[in-house]
DNA sequence: GGCCAATTTGACTAAATGGTCAACTTCACT
DNA sequence: AGTGAAGTTGACCATTTAGTCAAATTGGCC
């Protein structure tokens, strides 16, 4: 029935990577349009605002995300390992985007929240759930890295939470450093919160 | 010699405002002049450009804050105490924050400095001067407890670099949420990354 | 009390931006 | 092959925005 595009998708495309490499204020309409080659008599054909086409990034991202944390986070990985393996994820893919853009450009959910936050209520819940499911992630490995004895953690919930906000703000401090570095040592932060170091030396 | 003004100090408190409760970008110029009561015109007097002033508002968020690290990190201060009154000071502010705008608004430079790494040099290098500063009021408190043999930091450095790193996550957490809450536990977790919980447990 | 530097003003321009719309095109389906 | 739903276009409008400037005002200081 009728004509078949994917001007929808690019315009999606288009806001990911104009929000990633630039913000959401520096992200304007005109732009893009431009940038997924669309008019804007287009763009408003499938979306009502800017905020439309960014909320409709935010589940585009999740989609793409959620296949790849489940293989991370697969219960038949030993629980650190899922830990080291995200750790792993998170610096090749920094690396690979550097290379792409020259910029490291950190999380694009955190950098979006922080920004809109005070704005764009529907933004802001939509990327709070993302948030909420990805500590659950963790979670999951604190539970099981302690319930097998690799690690203390009295709270896997508040544990998650300290990782939670220890990872996005050295993946924030990558973005604004431009720099992978504080990166490449991210893992042994995650050790560092578990304790996984001290309880070894103090056992021994 | 010739009249005298506030009126350069007024757009600086205005910009500090208009940015820290939205955004770098959705601050205009216009909007500025508005909240200081200060027409365009003397805006491009004292300024050249909205990168300029927020420039000139990230030396007063310094000025203001300097004195204020100073005093809670004072070397006559316990080492854990230095950080447990960072924390209790972080959330007293932010509460009163929230009193004022209804609104936890977080870490000004945080969110401000994702917001426009990728485009205003000027403020990102600044930023990042200011972070550097503040890693090593926190650094000196940890090489103190450590030389106190409170805690076990083989690395001072990287141990207040997770501490950073985990103290912006959670404000800005607590920003995106529009809640304290985050900030509550906020020691708590400054303890945890320190293994102080642990240290004692298992010395026990 | 007058000079002059510092500051203020408002009116102005050009460009960017968000948003609308009626007419046009395409193509899956019958 | 023709129809109608889905998608496209470009021209258009109203605002907002950054930025300029010459003329007016103020007040410290001699």
């Amino acid at each position: 029935m009728g004509r078949v595009s994917d001007a929808k998708e690019r315009l999606v495309d288009a806001v990911r990577e104009l929000i990633w490499t630039g913000s959401y204020g520096s992200t304007t309409i005109d732009r893009i349009c431009e940038k997924a080659g669309v008019k804007k008599g287009s763009f408003y054909y499938f979306f009502d605002s800017k905020a439309d086409v960014a909320a409709a990034s935010l589940e585009c991202e999740v989609e793409e995300q959620r296949p790849v944390w489940d293989s991370m986070f697969s219960p038949v990985v030993p629980p650190l390992d899922r830990l080291r393996r995200l750790c792993d994820h998170i610096y090749e893919h920094q690396a690979i985007i550097k290379a792409q853009h020259g910029r490291v450009l950190g999380c694009p959910l955190f950098a979006l929240g922080s920004e809109v936050c005070t704005q764009e209520n529907r933004l802001r819940d939509k990327i709070q759930e993302i948030f909420c499911l990805w500590r659950k992630y963790l979670e999951s490995a604190v539970t099981d890295a302690h319930a097998e004895g690799l690690i203390q953690a009295i709270n896997p919930a508040a544990t998650a939470q300290v990782i939670f906000a220890y990872n996005e703000g050295m993946m924030t401090q990558a973005r604004i450093q431009n720099d992978l570095e504080p990166l490449r040592s991210l893992y042994s932060g995650y050790l560092l919160i578990l304790g996984v170091g001290q309880t070894a030396r103090l056992a021994a």
